[in-house]
DNA sequence: CGGGAACCATG
DNA sequence: GCATGGTTCCC
């Protein structure tokens, strides 16, 4: 009947102190001696406390040879018997939180009841005011104080696992040698005593399902366990040899309410339990059952003294040990990071970082990256951005970094990530290092010279009379300007700056505006002299590339002032010079200053990316290299990191330089060496500016949506992932295809990524986007093996389960044109209230059949939506009505469509061959050519924002160029 | 002993 | 049916 019961396996356990530890506790045995405080196990029980005494205290008074002089405190203990230091003066090695929990039951709940009348002592526990005041004093007072605590972390087995030996519960201070085991010490008190300990709850005074066993004979002998101490012996008990047992769940209530009971029983010193306070204790323990923790247990210990009749009685207050936690819990076992997919990031966060770990809960899990100083204070701390579902099978986590505090860092900036689980606080240890990276165009406008930079020098001494010829240049073209008077040029170029900033402000322009506007051409247009002055004023600064390392400063500081002043200078003087020689000249500059740069910038990279956004200056270089007509130059102009000027542009924001650089003749589709095209970039960065100037008007030939970077991601997929409704659906609108794209990590396409996000939204729009290939989407496979449907059903909410199954087709039914255009209202009312708007009903009556019709695209969302919507379009659907006469007559479909096809022919003469038609139109009309790509984009911007060029001038400048086509436009006005 | 994995119960 | 977490088994 006190055998531990093993259901499963029908063999029984023998756990001699099991239920018939009752017997343990037996306060009413008839006699008076230890041997017979429980007639069943009294034996082993005693040669369970000789097996420990005679391990561990071999010589009464001695120092154990196991614990030479480790612990001080085992000197004075052992050596003083009975004299003890009071609390203040003995420090408890293992920790301080024994000393306040001690400390607390002393005051509140316990009174140590030191020569208390055996007669008062029936009942179990200490006696509020049952002692004479002066004995109440601690220092003279009995108590229990925890040596050696146990250690902090333990494998609990389970009763299957008990056979063999497994490692014992070991002191904190543990190591192979010398061992440790947790041991108290009975303090002020002189006398035989018994040493109790026993399993108990952390957080609740009561006793812990689980059992303490000591492996004894081949058998585990439950708690509580019993030591004696004696002055002999030095009051010390050292529990040796103990495990702890994991009671399977459906074990719990029996072996609490068991053990409640037999502590009640030798409380109560009474052998029967009240049919009331079996049914309170019972109650008690449904209630404890519910929400004990599993993983975490402690040790108490009491002391006892044995009276002569045979009955108990408490000496001191009970200690106890710190938790002890489950080593093999995801709750509470070790975090420990076993891997990082990469040890860096970018300071802009969101880079994805996969991280395997050891066993995790998803629930109860945070990635932290952090910075601490020298002094170890945290300076920084941000969250890895994650779902539950990103936490693989509790092994692997894929997080996305967070931003860095400070995104114009110029150099990496090494962090450290930790694991941090909530529910105890508990940090992975050690913290693994990370370094963020700064982003590329800092980088670049501020690079340290390196080994590339070796190599570069080194092809520049070798290399040709171009740099040679250098400073030659370099002085001409500079002479006039370092010959002037600073104060004279500050001032000059200080009014100039002011006038433009003023007209810039009265018209209520941004930049984008500004490339466009008419005050702006002018001030580039006329006088380059002005613009150079502007650009030494603002650009004297070392701003350009101020790095304070010794030589390179010196060497690189006015690199790129004087190159562009030499280019300049070339550009102004043109008229005199022919353009074939001019045009090299400028082509080797702007070499030849990549070369010297550090990380390979080009001219065009570090105007683009000065800090202060110097327009003028960037126009005007771009204006140059369109006029020398190198192309090819821009195009191929890339830094160490394979950045194009586009790429910097996006990096900084810098959305009014996409369509000029373009025009100029930089692909948008160039990839870096991360893989990454301007527009990823725009996207990951979350230039909306950026990606619209990419997308409005663009043809979609020119763009490719579908180029993976490498990290096998579209620019829509890293929108989808960003869950970035807006730059989702600009991108959509501007090429459907691209939706079926998979990525290359786990082959989902953007139907699957959107069921991650578990976001209506995407997914409305994704479905409702495309109308040819639904069904492609929907059957695609993932990585895992998944369609979007299924994936929705491993890893997204039910709303999300339930719109997709509304898209899918019957069984046997492939054509797949059923989209659920209502589905709309359930996201307007859905998201006002974020929360339920749970019914995904889709009723027939709300569907409709989708047709080929363009407006199809368009979904009618919330008001918000539909506002950017609007302003996704306004770039070929007029906004405001047309005002001239040129404006309504390009209206017409037909002029617009001859008109252009005419202007895209090249003029086969003229100053500069070979340019297109249209080219030399904008120049007549004094507007920048290089600002279109074609003449669809020329005419539109006409139609859109060129209200001030007058019907008369667009065609007297045509005639010169086209009589045909002036023609055409004049006939039908 | 500790790690790994199979197996099982559960929601 | 499946993912998950708890349990058991095995090396």
């Amino acid at each position: 009947m006190n055998q531990y019961y093993d259901l499963d396996k029908g063999k029984n356990v023998l756990f001699l102190n099991d239920a018939s530890s009752t017997s343990g506790y037996s306060s009413n045995s008839p006699t008076s001696t230890t041997q017979s405080l429980s007639p069943a196990h009294s034996p082993e029980t005693m040669a369970l406390q000789s097996d420990f005494a005679n391990l561990n205290l071999p010589a009464a008074g001695h120092n154990s040879p196991q614990q030479p002089q480790n612990s001080p405190y085992h000197q004075l203990l052992n050596g003083g018997g009975g004299l003890c230091l009071d609390a203040n003066s003995l420090i408890n090695p293992a920790g301080i939180g024994t000393a306040t929990s001690f400390g607390n039951m002393y005051d509140h709940q316990y009174y140590v009841p030191v020569g208390g009348a055996p007669a008062a002592q029936q009942q179990f526990g200490y006696q509020p005011n049952g002692l004479p005041a002066g004995s109440s004093d601690s220092k003279h007072v009995p108590q229990l104080r925890i040596v050696e605590q146990p250690v902090e972390k333990f494998r609990f087995r389970y009763k299957s696992e008990m056979h063999g030996t497994h490692g014992s519960l070991n002191g904190a201070n543990s190591k192979r040698t010398p061992k440790t085991f947790p041991e108290v010490t009975l303090c002020n008190y002189d006398g035989p005593a018994v040493i109790r300990c026993s399993l108990f709850q952390t957080n609740l005074d009561s006793p812990h399902s689980h059992q303490l066993v000591v492996r004894k004979d081949e058998r585990d002998v439950c708690d509580p366990h019993d030591l004696h101490v004696s002055k002999d012996r030095g009051y010390v008990a050292q529990f040796i040899n103990m495990g702890i047992i994991h009671t399977a769940k459906k074990y719990i209530f029996d072996e609490l309410f068991k053990k409640k009971q037999d502590r009640l029983v030798f409380q109560m010193n009474r052998r029967e339990l009240s049919t009331r306070q079996l049914q309170e204790l019972h109650q008690e323990t449904e209630r404890e059952t519910k929400d004990m923790n599993l993983n975490q247990v402690r040790l108490c210990f009491e002391a006892f003294k044995v009276e002569e009749n045979g009955s108990w009685v408490p000496l001191a207050p009970p200690a106890f040990s710190n938790p002890i936690n489950n080593r093999k819990s995801a709750q509470t076992g070790e975090l420990r990071i076993v891997r990082l997919s990469k040890p860096t990031g970018g300071v802009m966060g969101n880079d994805e970082l996969i991280l395997l770990v050891e066993k995790v809960s998803k629930k109860n899990i945070r990635v932290r990256f952090f910075e601490e100083d020298e002094d170890g204070e945290t300076v920084w701390e941000a969250f890895a951005k994650f779902r539950e579902s990103d936490v693989h099978h509790q092994y692997a986590i894929v997080c996305q970094t967070p931003p860095y505090k400070d995104k114009d860092v110029d150099r990496e900036v090494g962090v450290s990530i930790e694991l941090i689980r909530p529910s105890d606080d508990e940090r992975s240890y050690p913290p693994l290092p990370f370094r963020y990276k700064p982003r590329d165009a800092i980088v670049s406008r501020k690079r340290r010279r390196t080994c590339s930079t070796a190599t570069t020098s080194s092809s520049g001494n070798s290399s040709s009379n171009n740099s040679l010829d250098l400073p030659k240049t370099l002085a001409l073209a500079a002479a006039p300007v370092g010959g002037g008077q600073p104060n004279d040029f500050s001032l000059h170029a200080q009014t100039i700056s002011q006038e433009f900033g003023r007209d810039l402000h009265l018209m209520g322009l941004d930049k984008c505006d500004l490339v466009n506007s008419e005050s702006f051409r002018k001030l580039i247009d006329t006088n380059s002299d002005e613009l150079l002055k502007i650009c030494h004023v603002s650009m004297d600064m070392g701003e350009l590339q101020a790095d304070g390392h010794g030589r390179a400063e010196s060497v690189g500081r006015n690199l790129t002032r004087d190159y562009l002043s030499a280019i300049f200078k070339i550009f102004d003087q043109d008229r005199r010079t022919p353009m074939e020689i001019s045009k090299r000249r400028v082509e080797d500059l702007f070499t030849d200053h990549a070369l010297k740069n550090d990380n390979n910038d080009t001219l065009l990279h570090e105007v683009i990316s000065h800090k202060k956004d110097n327009l003028k200056l960037a126009i005007k270089t771009i204006q140059v290299l369109n006029y020398f007509q190198l192309k090819e130059l821009a195009n191929s102009a890339l830094n160490a990191d394979g950045d194009s000027a586009l790429h910097v542009a996006c990096q900084q924001d810098r959305a009014h330089y996409i369509r000029p650089l373009m025009g100029l003749g930089c692909s948008p589709n160039q990839q870096n060496h991360t893989g990454n095209t301007p527009l990823h970039l725009a996207v990951k960065e979350e230039r909306i500016n950026c990606v619209e100037s990419f997308l409005n008007g663009m043809p979609p030939v020119t763009l490719d949506l579908s180029l993976k970077n490498d990290d096998g991601l579209t620019p829509l997929h890293m929108a989808i992932r960003q869950n970035k409704y807006d730059v989702a659906k600009k991108l959509i609108s501007h090429d459907r295809s691209s939706i079926s794209v998979a990525n290359t990590t786990d082959g989902n396409n953007a139907l699957h990524m959107a069921v991650l996000e578990q976001s209506i939204e995407l997914l409305v729009l994704i479905l409702d986007a495309q109308n040819q290939n639904l069904t492609d989407i929907l059957q695609a496979r993932n990585a895992a093996g998944y369609t979007p449907l299924e994936l929705a059903r491993h890893k997204a909410n039910e709303r999300v389960v339930q719109l997709l199954e509304k898209v899918y087709p019957e069984k046997g039914d492939q054509t797949m044109t059923w989209i659920p255009r209502k589905v709309k209202e359930e996201i307007d009312s859905s998201s006002d209230e974020s929360s339920e708007a749970g019914q995904l009903e889709i009723k027939s009556e709300d569907m409709e059949i989708k047709t080929e019709d363009e407006d199809s695209m368009e979904l009618d969302l919330s008001s918000h939506h539909r506002r950017s919507l609007e302003e996704a379009h306004d770039d070929t659907q007029m906004e405001t009505p047309p005002s001239n006469k040129l404006q309504l007559l390009l209206q017409k479909k037909n002029i617009y469509e001859q008109l252009s096809s005419l202007l895209n022919e090249p003029l086969g003469h003229g100053p500069e061959p070979q340019l297109p038609k249209w080219k030399h139109l904008a120049r007549g009309l004094k507007l920048m050519a290089f600002m279109w790509l074609n003449a669809e984009a020329f005419l539109d911007h006409i139609l859109d924002n060129g209200g001030s060029v007058e019907f008369e001038e667009f065609a007297r400048t045509l005639q010169t160029i086209d009589p045909k086509a002036h023609a055409l436009l004049v006939r039908d006005s």
